[in-house]
DNA sequence: TGCTAGGTGTAGCCATTGCTTTATTTCCCC
DNA sequence: GGGGAAATAAAGCAATGGCTACACCTAGCA
């Protein structure tokens, strides 16, 4: 299983292979404010569990485990962030906890939010009476 | 601020304060599955924290900032068991996701995670018609 | 009262996870 | 072919927490 770091490189580079075809190491380490030489050292521990192939100097390329995981994982962040908004969490606070929890749920779990964002948006008046309550409670303190 | 870690020994402590009047280390050890030499020293830093004050071999008696949080963390706990439980996930997978997410979510969030309990808790139809969508997702795949 | 067992405390060490720094190598383009 | 930007390698550091080994208290029993 990868750990918590595998998968924010993996995110990214599966966002940057989506939106600009390809994934550099300099790319990736701006995303995640990390020194090159740490993206360097990471792919190769990701080649060498087989998430990605890497040729020195070439570049790397998603291997399908790499590519499936790697869309997983950002449908995931989406997920949660938008989880978050819909139960009402402040923005500003929404990436932090996003970064925070989404690699310690199990996909359990991630499933059954999923469900739940789906029973919101099939009826909008349900967002809406948790707003209510959300005020009422608000109201109270 | 705590450290995960050191959230886990103040809600443990907490928790055995509440049931049996008082918390030794060997409970705490016991509790947490570390050694006591591990729960001497995390003890240590929370007296240095102020969440607590400890006597060497006399015991501890948690300060009212560790009364506070140690309540809020055993709170938030049984919050997100709930939580979780509520949108459906496995028994089996709660404790450890429980365990991963609790220490990285704001006090913002659990608000809004309380409230989303609290939708449910008034109209039980509301569980009912998620639990409905969840038997028809599993049923289309 | 004094001894002993079990609970506690201390010191030093180790493992994990990642990151940085520094020095070197490679590639690409002029 | 040479220069500069990008990438890599090697070594080391820092935070977090756990463990082992050994020393130390203290309560309870003889």
């Amino acid at each position: 299983m990868a750990t918590p770091s595998m998968e924010d490189y993996l995110e990214r580079i599966y966002k940057l292979i989506d939106e600009k075809g390809y994934a550099r190491v300099s790319d990736i380490a701006e995303g995640l404010e990390v020194h090159p030489s740490s993206v360097t050292k990471m792919i190769q521990k990701l080649d060498k569990d087989h998430y990605l192939i890497y040729e020195k100097y070439r570049g790397l390329m998603l291997t399908p485990k790499g590519k499936k995981m790697g869309k997983r994982l950002v449908d995931r962040h989406l997920l949660l962030e938008n989880f978050l908004t819909v139960i009402g969490v402040q923005e500003d606070n929404i990436y932090k906890d996003v970064e925070g929890i989404e690699h310690h749920l199990s996909w359990d779990s991630i499933t059954c939010i999923e469900t739940l964002l789906e029973y919101f948006r099939r009826d909008p008046n349900r967002m809406e009476d948790l707003a209510n309550i959300r005020k009422e409670i608000d109201a109270d303190s």
